[in-house]
DNA sequence: CATGGGATTGACT
DNA sequence: GTCAATCCCATGC
């Protein structure tokens, strides 16, 4: 995807890359699962204001945000919006189409675990795909992590809304982006008037 | 320089 | 349902 798909309000994007593709290792995945983080709402790392660890997020848009989470965990972002602005959109889980045995291999499990344990997570598509915190920053559209159009099928996939995962602050805001009914997204998607 | 908190996951009660 | 692992980095003394 070219600079100018990102370079767009967060909640566009994180909507608009539902159904495209992630590519790196020798493995590729399906976007269906996106959060999306703005430096105007204290959940995002960027809400600090520029420091080294938000040098990326206030970067120019379409460059991967990749940090580690909990000391174990690398989670992948999409930059988004103009440079200046620190925001971007979380990849949370894919739907595997390519290297599902590697996948596997990566993440310690059985060539015989069913496709949804692979990457139906933020920190379990990173592993499975092989992205460590070396590509924070590097060009999506360049790689080595690449993030690639719609293939046929994946244009016009209904989308449910939810609410963030995993953060304590800003919890009200509608920014979880799903494929309606996919089996491959981490968490299921409550509806937003619950509450 | 010391401290504390995570955009998580998997193992366990 | 609970809880620990583990490390980067922002903050405060």
């Amino acid at each position: 995807m070219k600079p100018s798909f990102y370079e767009r309000p967060v909640l566009d994007v994180a909507r608009d890359l539902i159904g495209c593709a992630v590519r790196h290792g020798g493995c590729v995945g399906v976007i269906v699962e996106t959060e999306a983080y703005h430096d105007s709402e204290p959940a995002c790392h960027a809400f600090v204001g520029l420091t080294r660890r938000t040098e990326t997020l206030f970067g120019p848009p379409g460059r991967a945000y990749v940090y580690r989470s909990y000391g174990i965990h690398a989670l992948l972002n999409a930059v988004c919006e103009p440079a200046g602005v620190g925001a971007a959109v979380l990849i949370r889980a894919l739907e595997p189409v390519e290297g599902l045995e590697l996948m596997a291999a990566r993440r310690g499990l059985d060539g015989a675990a069913p496709a949804r344990a692979l990457c139906s997570g933020p920190g379990k598509l990173t592993q499975a795909l092989g992205i460590e915190l070396t590509e924070n920053g590097c060009d999506l559209a360049r790689g080595p992590v690449v993030i690639e159009p719609r293939a046929a099928g994946w244009g016009d996939v209904p989308v449910s809304v939810g609410r963030r995962i995993g953060i304590t602050k800003a919890v009200e805001l509608p920014w979880r982006f799903c494929v309606t009914g996919s089996r491959f997204i981490s968490a299921p998607v409550r509806a937003v008037e619950d509450r």
